[in-house]
DNA sequence: CTTGACCTTAGAGTTTACTCCAAGGTTTAT
DNA sequence: ATAAACCTTGGAGTAAACTCTAAGGTCAAG
């Protein structure tokens, strides 16, 4: 059994991590001391464990919840259900990789376009594709 | 000049975001009537197309600040000015890409080890990797 | 003259995942 | 006995970009 500030050490989390998550569903302490310390089991560190990996590769803690809610009923669920949750998590970040995506070849493309000189930035053609409703990038700077 | 509401339809934007816009001091109207009415001009227009435009290709709106007061100062800034800013955008966006593409991979690696299917999710080898400290993944469900 | 569509302000609420603070109780070590 | 290092609760604050509400003023039409 650990008290929370040894817990959070071991994992190197802020206590009130912990007590966030525990507000939030995720990792509730599996006894309360009766000094009123919450103290976790090593069962708890192990759920802790899974919090911290899942995080660690992209879940939200809403994502965990579910996840961690599979787990315990483990007898119950189905691979399915566990390749879902994963799935959209895939199907979400790969969105988001398009977009940024999209952001950034609009960006490198402006980038490319401007000189990045002493110019006067009257002339930039950052700044006129910025202000060109059809958002034109002239091939490159065309200072006099 | 407009209202604004005429304004936000123009652009297909909530009036409250204009109202927000001012606050943050990115689109202040460039009048009000004696009634106490924003009004805006075309100029304020054209300003809030390349609001639109920046928040398009991925600009926060800390970023379209910046762009907008060298906008105004045009004369006396350079196009090194102009480029840092679209520059360190681009870095932001790519480090983004990056971290994405790395839950992307742990992601991708998770759900092409899970069979989806309704086996039991006892044997789900994406549970078991988020429960492994090594984060092992096994190359493919082993139901029994 | 009243209805409805506008407009105003100030301020609160949303989302996510914490992080910090205050005021106080408990335990450990000296 | 007392200080240091824990622990408790409740509640506030942070970032970002809005969005909404309340309570009220303004304006054109019928
Ligand atoms: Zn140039
Ligand atoms: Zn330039
Ligand atoms: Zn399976
Ligand atoms: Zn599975």
């Amino acid at each position: 059994m650990y008290r929370i500030g040894e817990l959070a050490k071991q994992f190197d989390v802020n206590t009130d991590t912990l007590r966030y998550y525990e507000k939030e569903g995720l990792l509730v302490p599996s006894s309360v001391a009766s000094n009123g310390y919450r103290m976790y089991s090593s069962a708890d560190a192990k759920t802790l464990g899974v919090i911290l990996r899942a995080k660690a590769i992209g879940f939200s803690l809403s994502d965990i919840k579910t996840l961690l809610s599979i787990e315990v009923d483990k007898a119950n669920k189905e691979c399915l259900d566990v390749k879902l949750v994963v799935d959209d998590k895939l199907d979400q970040v790969n969105a988001k990789i398009d977009e940024l995506q999209t952001f950034q070849r609009s960006l490198k493309r402006l980038s490319d376009a401007c000189c990045g000189g002493h110019e006067s930035a009257q002339d930039c053609t950052i700044l006129q594709a910025l202000e060109s409703e059809s958002f034109t990038i002239l091939s490159e700077c065309h200072h006099d």
